[in-house]
DNA sequence: ATAGTCAGTCCATAAACTAAACGCACTTAA
DNA sequence: TTAAGTGCGTTTAGTTTATGGACTGACTAT
């Protein structure tokens, strides 16, 4: 299967990973999120090929998950700044930090955390449900149809 | 740089996407979620090619993400089962799909969402803080190096 | 003038992916 | 007792994609 025909996909997963599912495009997400916006920032950060970031930018502003923003003329620059469709990334991130760091091998305590600014705690953050505000575990869950 | 550097960075969403973060690995765990285990039945679904799933399945039994559980013997074959590392990446799976129904272009009313068994509902799920208990949206949350 | 910055492009090589055929160890049906 | 089927792979050959490094172009600062 071409990784393409995903996009038309009736799965949401599919469709979400027809647009993230490759080996750069969430680390560069990421930096975004840390506050990088800049061609050569994102090349020193992640060592990827120009090529690809190039590539890679292309798609991101095309699927409208960032923007472009000139900061200066002559020549003009841009920005890569997220968008709302970008920010609405954010819990994605956060429960992929959250398994990289309670289940990938390593040293949890010396790793970047986030803080909650509202509450001040540092971030242990789950998944909740809309409608009853419990927390959503795997065994909790039935895949449906929707109406 | 190398892709397999990535294993060590002290950034817990550069670990995660070392394991997860290429064009099949996710869409294999979708369908584990979805209560798919054996290699005929992912090579179906997927359409990936039989060498990739060999090497994909292989990667995640090593991560421990995924467990081999024989079903017969005479030839000896195996289920791949998720494994409570594997399960934890519930949070992560229904985020990216939540994203995947909102965030791109498409039908959302006819892709496939998720019951929330506990309550009936059908499942909006959001992040929320473990200390406070509340939404947590981009804005508020800052990175910090834990203690 | 000289060097430096920033965002790319170009190119040759290397790695990854694909489809389709084949192998092996069985089981079931004719 | 062959013949076909099932399940999980491996092999092969061809295609696609990624990589790293040099290079370009439009500037700015010294």
């Amino acid at each position: 299967m071409r990784w393409s025909e995903l996009e038309s996909a009736d799965c949401p997963i599919a469709r979400a990973l027809s647009i993230l599912g490759d080996r750069w495009t969430l680390m560069i997400l990421r930096d975004c999120f840390f506050g990088v916006h800049r061609f050569e920032a994102f090349q020193a950060n992640l060592g990827i090929s120009r090529t690809i970031l190039r590539d890679r930018l292309a798609h991101l502003v095309q699927a409208g998950i960032l923007v472009q923003r000139p900061y200066q003329d002559r020549p003009v620059r841009y920005d890569y700044v997220l968008s709302a469709k970008g920010k609405a990334l954010n819990g994605v991130m956060l429960m992929l930090g959250e398994w990289g760091r309670t289940a990938v091998d390593g040293q949890p305590e010396t790793q970047i955390r986030h803080r909650h600014q509202t509450c001040g705690h540092v971030l242990t953050p789950y998944v909740a449900c809309a409608a009853c505000g419990e927390e959503v575990v795997a065994k909790d869950v039935r895949a449906v149809r929707a109406a």
